[in-house]
DNA sequence: ATTAACCTATTTGTCAGACCTTTTAATCTT
DNA sequence: AAGATTAAAAGGTCTGACAAATAGGTTAAT
């Protein structure tokens, strides 16, 4: 068996008996001694080995799943068993909690074009050496949508955030898809929310081909300085925005 | 009160009462009806608003818990509070993830030393713009720590650690801050791993102080240079490894 | 023989109620 | 007024039961 069983239940132990059966088993998943698609113990199974209720167990469990872990399905060839990391898993609950970081303003706007602009220039240069035909044609297909003048603001943002998806992707990076996540899910979102209702989409969409060009090219410097130009125009719309808010307080 | 109710509980929900209530308290706490350290109705009273039983409500809270949303207390002061969201602990998240990623086989060698590279040397410009006196000095005592030859390797690996860290610290951008969690608590130990037994400690030394200097002189394009020809050597070192492995299965 | 319907065992999901432990605050004692 | 005692509130755990899903085998009908 893979699994330990010595919880602390006397001393300086702060609460948590399902706190500790989840550390034990994350601990044997992270060191292998618990494998992908490997089946553990059924709950009372479990519960035996660890020598607690049923009902800790499940707690455990509802952790190390919200951590996603594991996964469990009912019936006679179901259990509990250990997941496959999936990056689409991490990045969206790094999207989450950078969402959060925001609202409440533990992240400014300032910092996060600087962030934006520094990390997609980047996948800029990456992308111009490692990107596919494919990844061309889906860059392009974004552009082709965002040059339509009745598109709904929208939707526009939501093609622009599959446009820098798309950059990121042509990277072919993974742990860099990694970290972008955090900046594709929630940094974009937020940035658009602030800035597009001022209608600079022509400009954009601009920047956004000869970006494209670029990378088509190969021409990774071009890519980057153009994605920095692109963000710090961004920069000026913020702070254009918020002096006018400062100002007129209108309706 | 700022929640709401309706469980699904016909239809086609896939299983899952408490993965439901939990879904609703996130929604709450993201979108704001629950702020930062607001009191959550007791166990009882969740339940009761819910429709379900103590023990689903539980289970929804663990999940939570888990994901640094909230946090419980005993005692009658006590109950579950809507956590402030921390960088630290969704940065040791990340670098859990990342590490299984890279165990499993997803995130390759070659281009976690791509990925560290280029953000690093981000890292690096932006650091030169906005280092402190404090931030230098951080940097500085690492290096001296690194400069002791008597140091045991697993010393070293953590020093060097601690002057990745502080140099992305110096950057003062909280959102680049949040990216780089990935790089720092996962990608580097890692590499450290797989390198560092070659004992080319002097050379590494030698960058990272010509790297501090250049941070210290304002000179983020040198300080990004050096970076990236660090980074490079290490990925000599990678592949000088990964032959003498494959050539000679010694020991 | 093949297919459809049904049963059954296994496993997670949920419930209800009880008791334990920790913590705070009010009360009592000195 | 200071300290000790106690009661109440809240989360933490345990127990035992039942509900629901599902794979696999069994039976019945075609």
């Amino acid at each position: 068996m893979a699994l330990r069983g010595e919880l602390q239940t006397g001393g300086i132990v702060r609460d948590g008996l399902s706190r500790q059966v989840a550390d034990q088993l994350r601990a044997a998943i992270v060191e292998g001694r618990l494998k992908v698609d490997d089946r553990l113990p059924n709950e009372d199974g479990l519960a035996q080995h660890f020598g607690v209720s049923r009902a800790t167990i499940r707690e455990a469990l509802k952790i190390l799943a919200a951590q996603n872990l594991i996964r469990s399905r009912r019936g006679p060839a179901g259990g509990t068993f250990v997941s496959r990391p999936d990056p689409q898993g991490l990045g969206s609950a790094i999207a989450d909690a950078a969402m959060l970081l925001v609202g409440t303003g533990d992240i400014g706007m300032e910092d996060m074009l600087t962030a934006r602009a520094e990390t997609e220039a980047v996948c800029c240069r990456l992308a111009a050496r490692a990107r596919t035909a494919d990844d061309l044609a889906a860059l392009r297909a974004e552009l082709a949508l965002q040059r339509d003048p009745t598109l709904r603001d929208e939707e526009f943002c939501a093609s622009d955030l599959r446009f820098h998806r798309a950059l990121v992707q042509a990277t072919h990076n993974p742990p860099l898809k990694l970290m972008m996540y955090a900046v594709i899910e929630s940094f974009i979102p937020v940035t658009n929310m602030l800035i597009y209702r001022d209608h600079e989409r022509r400009l954009s969409v601009d920047l956004h081909e000869a970006i494209t060009d670029a990378v088509a090219a190969g021409d990774g410097p071009r890519a980057a300085e153009l994605m920095a130009r692109h963000l710090e125009g961004m920069r000026g719309l913020l702070t254009a925005t918020l002096d006018r808010r400062a100002a007129g307080p209108a309706v």
